[in-house]
DNA sequence: AATAAGGACAACCGCTTTGTC
DNA sequence: CGACAAAGCGGTTGTCCTTAT
């Protein structure tokens, strides 16, 4: 038994939608909206397309103020960030760029950044000497290594990444650098588990876990251990913006311009930078959560982060 | 000029989440 | 509270266009 399809396959027009059809479905929702229902609106308007179709076709390409064409560098930037962060949710990346649908980015991501990020290689040398200066680290990522085999594609590929960018022990998947969202992938993926076996000690000392030790959800504990780790004094915070140097230097073929004293350096790169990391450890995550009501339009912070997390 | 290969983008598919009754 | 329908979402595929040979 299957899933019973949304409407019927061989009456319904597949491929590429012709202008009269897209002038069609455009008068249609411009002058009626959608009224809440997509199934049977191809129905309302003679169309023979799918319902899921028309809604594609409406949001991805149809709908007022879609941006199409060449991405900025600031929204790369975004791209790259909240993807090394949060993965593969093209749906959030989008949300903090104006005008971009979650299958433009998806696709922006996959055709050209990602391969603009993997496809250079590094200096060998420069990351040896790199690593050899933060021997704990690189310790404290071998300690990990089990963990990696149970994380997702995306994740891995966000790890591929991190190591892509710099010598530095994944510099931003690091729960040191980023414990929210590590820990967040790592209890979704150990439902059930003992946080010990699946959190570095650094956080699972604030554990967020129920009276029988199973992992639950993030708690005000954990929340804690977030903000001590985000603080810029913990060190892992200028490793930030150097990563994001290094991410500019890949993505814009500045290679090599990007000393290796700023992997130990607070600076400021201005729009694209890691200002919202900035958000997160200056203000309390806990008490800070919040974010304006009229954010900046090109801040790469999802707005709902709270929500999306269960916190 | 022909054609194969690769890239870019649009669209589809099916699973998950959310809303409603 | 459970069942069902609709919407949302991300991965994948298909098609068209460009470039290389």
């Amino acid at each position: 038994m299957g899933r019973a399809p949304c409407c019927d396959k061989a009456s319904v027009k597949k491929g590429p939608w012709s202008p009269e059809e897209d002038a069609k479905l455009k008068a249609y929702i411009e002058e009626n909206g959608t009224g809440g229902n997509w199934i049977a609106l191809p129905h309302k308007i003679g169309l023979k397309r799918c319902g899921k179709s028309c809604r594609l076709r409406w949001l991805n390409y149809l709908r007022p103020n879609i941006k199409h064409g060449d991405f900025t560098p600031e929204e790369d930037n975004i791209i790259c960030n909240l993807y090394i962060s949060i993965g593969s949710r093209w749906s959030i990346i989008a949300a903090q760029l104006p005008g971009r649908t979650d299958n433009d980015v998806k696709n922006y991501w996959n055709t050209k950044l990602k391969k603009r990020l993997l496809g250079r290689r590094r200096d060998p040398s420069r990351s040896q000497h790199l690593q050899s200066n933060n021997q704990d680290q690189r310790e404290s990522s071998n300690e990990n290594d089990n963990s990696t085999q149970n994380l997702s594609a995306s994740a891995l590929e966000r790890i591929q990444l991190c190591i892509q960018l710099q010598g530095l022990p994944l510099p931003l998947f690091q729960p040191q650098a980023n414990p929210l969202l590590w820990a967040n992938d790592a209890i979704n993926q150990n439902q059930g588990q003992n946080l010990s076996d699946i959190l570095p000690a650094e956080i699972s000392s604030n554990p967020p876990v129920n009276e029988n030790g199973v992992v639950s959800s993030l708690d005000e504990g954990l929340l804690d251990g977030i903000e001590t780790f985000s603080s810029p004094s913990s060190g892992v915070h200028s490793n930030v913006n150097a990563v994001e140097a290094e991410l500019r230097g890949l993505l814009y073929g500045e290679e090599g311009q990007v000393s290796e004293q700023s992997y130990n350096r607070e600076e400021d790169f201005g729009i694209g930078s890691m200002d919202w990391w900035d958000n997160y450890a200056n203000k309390s995550p806990v008490s800070s959560w919040g974010y304006p009501a009229e954010p900046n339009p090109i801040s790469p912070i999802p707005h709902d982060y709270a929500s999306l997390y269960d916190i």
